[in-house]
RNA sequence: GGAGGGGUACUCAAGCGGUCAACGAGGGCAGACUGUAAAUCUGCUGGCUAUGCCUACGUAGGUUCGAAUCCUACCCCCUCCA
């Protein structure tokens, strides 16, 4: 087992704060495991790798024997949690909640380890909660501390609306941390202040305080958003090997960097090197292929990765057909059947109008022949392979 | 409750009686190029039984040969005052 300072230099690293700075040195010397928690909203069931920067940090504890606490705000995504936004967000439903956390447990475990996980549903000590205790709670806290938070701060100076309700969910994220004892909790910087109010309850509750830790919001593939799957600028997690190396590969050389920063586990040494290595005239590309490598090998396996790599440099660099084109059958109706109809019978595109648009752009091959008319039409008892523009495939059979 | 401002395509945002399927920007897609699905350049970006037709500018009506543009009612949002 490393020293308590080399723990601490890695379990920084690719942290945005650490509060109380010095805090961790003093819960690793307590020399038992500790209890580390992060909750996870269910509102968005389908984790991207902008999540696994926090999910990466909660292995890494695991790893050093402490246990780890997956929390589902089962319950507080009941509220909804107004953080990072400026407007109220609805309530989800008992039953949305809960296939969204089964969602959850499904993809974290291809990070975590399952055996040395805890998952918690926070409804487990809230659903007891009566109006009293609920009262109770909230005597612990003041409006004039509540509105330190950002956001409800501006929205009260702008006269925008905050519900009461708004403002018990840090409460109760706070009280999720006094119901577990946690020693370490672990946040999105949007977090902060809700980690913060678990420190202060705990207090109050005669429990040593947890240790604060907060991670960077990863930016989306545009480099400019944070990733989220409302802006479809993320990689699920669950996405196939090939999807997953080529929005690695589709990212800006700039953005790269930065992916290698707080996604890599490779040291920092180790990538300096390789930047130093660019700057000396080694391919960006090749580069690139070493994150999008570590990324897929990471949530799939090292073969996955190699195949990953070969299929792009097949299809990109040598211009070939993927290896596995989806096959597809469809009916003409009279013995034949018009290009653009045959295109958007097997979703290659998604209306006649974009399929005219594509061939007058040349997008449109069949079997590698670039079509150049668009009236074109393809004999019943056919099959060919027809493409559109760079990925999208299809064999088509026209019966 | 009173006074103003505004709702336009995926988003932002022009247009304020005809040449508007709607300027421009972003995004997306495609082509070229290339060292990559980077960067750069160019084009496209409502649908259809396609050289024409249909549907679209908050909703419903109205005026007009003709409306996103004018009128009426309604719905929603914002700002200021109480």
């Amino acid at each position: 087992m490393s020293s308590i300072k080399e723990q601490i230099a890695e379990l920084k690293r690719g942290t945005d704060e650490v509060l109380p700075e010095d805090g961790l040195e003093a819960k690793l010397k307590l020399g038992r495991p500790l209890v580390v928690k992060a909750g996870f909203d269910p509102t968005a069931p389908d984790l991207h790798i902008g999540h696994t920067v926090l999910i990466n940090k909660m292995r890494q504890f695991q790893q050093l024997g402490h246990e780890v606490v997956f929390l589902i705000g089962d319950f507080t995504g009941m509220i909804g949690d107004p953080s990072g936004k400026n407007t109220t967000r609805p309530a989800l439903s008992p039953d949305d909640v809960k296939a969204n956390a089964e969602t959850y447990e499904e993809q974290v475990f291809r990070i975590l380890d399952p055996g040395k996980t805890r998952i918690e549903f926070n409804s487990r000590w809230m659903g007891d909660m009566d109006a009293a205790g609920l009262i109770r709670l909230a005597a612990r806290h003041t409006v004039a501390r509540m509105l330190e938070r950002d956001d409800f701060s501006r929205r009260y100076r702008n006269g925008q609306s905050i519900s009461i309700h708004e403002f018990l969910y840090p409460l109760v994220q706070g009280y999720d941390s006094v119901a577990l004892e946690a020693d370490v909790e672990l946040g999105g910087t949007d977090q902060k202040f809700n980690l913060l109010v678990g420190r202060q309850l705990q207090q109050d509750y005669g429990q040593d305080p947890q240790i604060v830790m907060t991670t960077p919001l990863l930016e989306g593939l545009d480099g400019v958003q944070k990733m989220s799957k409302s802006l479809d600028n993320y990689i699920g997690i669950t996405e196939s090997p090939t999807e997953m190396f080529g929005k690695i590969m589709s990212i800006s050389d700039d953005l790269m960097w930065r992916y290698f920063e707080v996604l890599s586990f490779r040291s920092l040494e180790d990538i300096e090197a390789l930047k130093a290595a660019v700057a000396g005239g080694k391919n960006p590309r090749d580069a690139k292929f070493e994150l999008g490598m570590e990324i897929v090998a990471r949530f799939h396996d090292d073969a996955a990765a190699e195949g990953a790599r070969q299929e792009f440099i097949a299809r990109f660099q040598k211009g070939a057909m993927p290896d596995e084109i989806p096959e597809k059958a469809l009916d003409s109706r009279d013995g034949k059947l018009g290009i653009a109809h045959l295109l958007k019978g097997v979703d290659l595109v998604s209306s006649t109008s974009e399929a005219f648009r594509m061939i007058k752009q040349g997008a449109v091959k069949i079997d590698g022949e670039r079509v150049e008319d668009r009236s074109l039409e393809i004999e019943a008892g056919s099959t060919h392979v027809y493409q559109v523009g760079k990925r999208r495939f299809a064999r088509v059979t026209l019966a």
